[in-house]
DNA sequence: AGAAGGACCAGTGGTCCGTA
DNA sequence: AGAAGGACCAGTGGTCCGTA
């Protein structure tokens, strides 16, 4: 019933998002792909790198070294089930077979936040440091309470999507229908959240972190790493068009 | 100028603290020594245990491993100088010989700010996530420029004494002349600190996270443990004997 | 004995990549 | 191909304890 304006607004939000998509598929490769942040794939490369080769380093380390616990494979029984990957849907809307809709999504980000509340409430108690965002430990707590299908990963992973959620439910509401109506799977969905983001932000002097901490449920969320560049990378392109076109504190042309 | 009240609060202050270092000297030997927190000192103990483990291991792995850098011995020239040893020195006094006094102590402290201030301009310049608080990137940074005499352990030690000077600095410039006075030293001042601060906790609901906060130049440094336990420790004792007297919320005796 | 600080350790934030 | 999440890693908060 809040159906105004949303198919503009998801359509732009989706090209641009593709593009971004494509640039990041496209890789390192040539030498004028477009960078969120200079250097940050550079960097993001060597950690890869640095990885990998951690990784054979163990590998050699492991070669003949203890061979006792080697055989518990085959189908030994009680295998804990993945969730059922998620899918676009409108609001209301219950995923059929196999899958889980969005508002479970954003309902796990709700038990989060009752577990940290929990956690909160018995660090007080025990007069110990207490946490003011979703940490390792209320992770850990919330799979000792016995949510075992919430995990870290997982809820990083779509942090902005709730961001988006709460602080403009409308406009949240309008991408899902979109990306639904045109059968868009959850990392389409996924990516077109961070525009609507970054347009907020472009309104509210550009700080993330201050718009999150002003939201009693998104403040207890860390700022996803490439919102944050997003909105830097923009502020700056914004700052420099604006001062191409019009300003005067920059060098003349 | 400001010398009121001093000789009662201080006198005070140094005989309970007095008790508690040696209670903490006896160690956890006999069973009804008094502890800040039940199993807090059984935790420690643990902690060490774990600890000098591990060395015993790394040094049994290290027999016969690789001896190529072992003659760096001797006297090779220029060994950075520890900084002085602290003093008790009251405010506005000077320490003479090789010590510092602690009026030098609390403008490393205002150093350290300077620095996190600098750490969080370049951040907000580069978009990153911006600390609030003083860590290890702003102990790295004060290093790098040159501020070679800061380091974590040490202002991690005085930390509650800056507190003090921050929250109340008649009590702390009190307290300073009370034990200079009397010839104690840092180690003992230090220690006296603790009281005046849980004494302010107090007064203000036992919140020490939100006093630290509340205060500009004390809200970027982490609540120490110990004041954190001796104020948790000190509120249920003060909830206990108050409902004992005059409670009617505890069972009846 | 008293004190300064290098260096260690358990557990963190962040996310990659082997898995289904 | 698309997605969920175990498990890894660099760098953190915290402070011990070998050193001067």
């Amino acid at each position: 019933d809040t159906t105004n304006a949303l198919d503009a607004l998801s359509q732009e939000g989706l090209s641009q998002e593709q593009v971004l998509q494509e640039k990041e598929a496209a890789g390192s490769g040539g030498g004028g792909t477009w960078e969120a942040v200079p250097g940050a794939a550079a960097a993001a490369e060597k950690k890869k790198q640095r990885r990998k080769v951690q990784r054979k380093l163990v590998d050699v380390n492991n070669i003949d070294d203890e061979n006792e616990d080697d055989d518990n494979g085959g189908s030994g029984g009680t295998e804990r089930q993945r969730e059922h990957p998620f899918i676009v849907t409108e609001p209301g809307e219950v995923a059929r077979g196999k899958k889980n809709g969005l508002d479970y999504l954003f309902h796990l980000y709700e038990q989060c936040r009752d577990f940290l509340i929990q956690v909160q409430n018995i660090a007080k108690e025990r007069g110990e440091k207490c946490p003011t965002k979703v940490t390792n430990q209320v992770f850990r707590y919330a799979k000792k309470a016995g949510a075992s299908y919430i995990n870290k990963p997982k809820m990083r992973h779509y942090v902005h999507c709730y961001a988006l959620h709460c602080l403009d439910e409308e406009a949240s509401n309008a991408l899902r229908k979109a990306f639904k109506e045109r059968g868009e799977n959850v990392g389409a969905w996924r990516q077109a959240c961070y525009k609507p983001l970054v347009a907020i932000a472009a309104r509210q002097g550009w700080d993330i972190d201050t718009i999150f901490n002003a939201h009693p449920r998104l403040a207890i969320w860390y700022v996803p790493t490439k919102l944050r560049q997003l909105c830097h990378a923009e502020r700056n392109t914004a700052a420099a068009s604006s001062s191409a076109s019009g300003g005067g504190d920059q060098l003349p042309f």
